[in-house]
DNA sequence: CCGCTACTCAACCAAACGGTTGACAACGCC
DNA sequence: GGCGTTGTCAACCGTTTGGTTGAGTAGCGG
């Protein structure tokens, strides 16, 4: 897999990772340092910065420049293409039961003389 | 890290990988078999049942028995769970990104004397 | 300018991942 | 019952990942 070929798979890359969706639900509340972020985990801050560097090659986040600071912000508008991507096919799923669902009820009403008698088959 | 600690973090990395992401697209428009879901992937059939074991252990599909085949299924309401952690933090962030905007509204309503010279500092 | 703070870069390591091949299990069909 | 089909399990291999430590860079404050 020599690199991740699309940004969608970086998205959901960098979100499998449960210390990155937990700092990334932290930045929804406001932008935060590198020290900031990294202050609950038990690790080192480089192991922190390399999330963040995770995250923007994501562009979750952006990182911009404060004197020494470092100040994460997240860029929502990244989640859009995740959503869309669900989105598109839950709905196929989802109509393509409901179809389903439809033709069943179909074929009940058509031959319930003999469902009524062998429905229970298969 | 040891195992994938949760459900989440199972989804989120099932779908971070291209050919599990096509794997699931495709069955948003019907059920298939192991080997009609490798046939269009240069890879071998292990490789395609391994990510199946992917995908269904973050309860994406679901497989049952059908003689030798295995059809899998495509279980769509996980997506729902992603949804929601996405739609979380997207509306937080852009409520905060809101009440920052309107913020910046009322400063600029205040103190638009200031802002009109002295406006390009920086 | 020196030192402290804040952070990144580089090298390294163990574990996980995605792929391979080989063996074999389950089932329908002749 | 043996054979072909369909798919899984196991062992192995190279690359990536997430962590470490050590060194170095950037900028403020005395």
């Amino acid at each position: 897999m020599v690199e991740h070929e699309d940004r969608l798979s970086r998205v959901f890359s960098a979100l499998a990772d449960p210390t990155r969706r937990d700092m990334v639900a932290r930045l929804a509340a406001g932008d935060a340092t590198v020290s900031e972020l990294a202050a609950p985990y038990d690790v080192s801050l480089q192991a922190v910065s390399k999330h963040l560097k995770v995250l923007e090659d994501a562009g979750l986040v952006s990182r911009s420049r404060d004197a020494q600071r470092r100040p994460v912000h997240l860029d929502a508008e990244v989640f859009d293409l995740m959503t869309k991507w669900i989105e598109r096919y839950r709905q196929q799923a989802e109509e393509r039961y409901q179809r389903l669902d439809a033709l069943l009820d179909r074929l009940q009403g058509r031959d319930n003389d003999e469902s009524k008698d062998k429905g229970a088959a298969g």
